[in-house]
DNA sequence: GGACTGCAAACTGTTGACAGTCAGGCTGTA
DNA sequence: TACAGCCTGACTGTCAACAGTTTGCAGTCC
């Protein structure tokens, strides 16, 4: 049932722009290091270098791109350190998350987690990459939603960026063994075990972070020598 | 010892735009809801509509301005149920940050938080309220401090500042009875008692917590029935 | 008197232009 | 050949202007 009048929108070149270098650096098609020239990216996107810094500045805030002085944007470089304070935090988010979730969800929305649990299981079966990083970030979000704080949400989504970003930039296809780590979890939360969730959790996490920093130091051991 | 010829540094007009509309926001010069006009506050900085647009645009994404399609910037109202969220997870980055604090830093910096304190005990006597927040301030960012974490300190800095907000806002001049609490936190994190440590931080953000969500009701409530 | 239309001022979204700065190649010199 | 200085093209930071939209107000009709 489509509302014939419902309201007009109109997306702001900033917010298409923003989408599109956020994009750009998901997927590493902008690597870590790049520098962003304004002119060129409006000239591709066919607009004019005001709405592309705007955009620009949006990302700088989010941490994705640094300004230098009279040098312009650059794409964020990250080192281990960094890698681990981000999952440091993503740990304590999501943890706080998990609780909250089983203090507050109902049923409904637990249940509705079983879904997207199976969605990963699918994935991971069918062996599409891609497609199973996003329906493991989908579960994870969702726990985040069934939190009710909205805060915890969009910081999440913030952190879900970074996380994609490091990802395919170090080329990790498969951060833990989410089939059966995340099943454990699944099992907490139908128990609305508070403890063990939380526990589960902090494993989850702890592990995704392992793996990552492995990948990075093989990474970084190889370009230092190159 | 100031070198002579440490680098110059220019702060660009964007960055000095968004200091001042943040400063302005944060003691409730600009008060939520209100819009901000682009022409009036690039024509009382002396400057054009451009770095203006842009330092509003790094104050959206950390979520204190919302822009509204053609028309333009206003400051974020919060509603009860936003000050719980903020809260919340102030908690959870607190609490994350005293336990890391606790497992990382080094007897100097712990010995350090001592001062932090003495500052709060002397501000508080002298019963100067912004010095006393300030101080209460400082004291926690220091604790995020000594965790080590820098994306921990990055957020616990952008959450000072909306809490600073809605104290100002809603007037709350003494959130805790901190000389006390704060002191108990301490105790233990001189001890290294992580659990003591954590509990006490709990127990003092939701204290905050409660106290504003206090003063929020009582204003919600005669405001509603003016 | 109340609701609706039309108008004018104010403001935003976007653009193009200009001045100043940066980076790298080139030239001349020792 | 090595190096210092110059020069040029490219790019950023900032501004002023324009088109289109919103908002408040006056006028008009029922």
């Amino acid at each position: 049932m489509q509302d014939s009048f419902e309201a007009l929108t109109t997306v702001s070149l900033v917010t298409q722009a923003k989408d599109r270098i956020l994009h750009a650096i998901t997927i590493g098609e902008l690597l870590p290091g790049q520098r962003l020239v304004e002119g060129e990216i409006a000239g591709r996107l066919g607009i004019s270098r005001g709405p592309v810094r705007e955009a620009a500045r949006l990302l700088e805030q989010r941490g994705l791109l640094i300004s230098l002085a009279r040098r312009g944007f650059f794409v964020r470089k990250f080192q281990g350190k960094e890698i681990e304070d981000l999952y440091e935090l993503r740990e304590c988010i999501e943890v706080a998350a998990v609780r909250a979730a089983i203090e507050r969800a109902d049923d409904a929305g637990l249940l509705a987690l079983r879904k997207q649990h199976g969605r990963i299981v699918a994935s991971a079966q069918r062996g599409r990459e891609p497609e199973l990083i996003e329906a493991i970030v989908a579960f994870h979000r969702s726990i985040c939603a069934l939190s009710g704080n909205g805060r915890l949400i969009r910081l999440f989504d913030e952190i879900a960026i970074e996380v994609r970003q490091i990802l395919s930039v170090l080329g990790v296809a498969d951060p833990g063994r989410p089939v059966e780590v995340q099943a454990l979890l699944l099992e907490a939360l139908a128990a609305r075990d508070s403890k063990r969730a939380a526990r589960e959790m902090t494993r989850i996490v702890r592990q995704a972070r392992d793996e990552v920093m492995e990948h990075y130091r093989k990474r970084h051991s190889t370009e230092s020598a190159a």
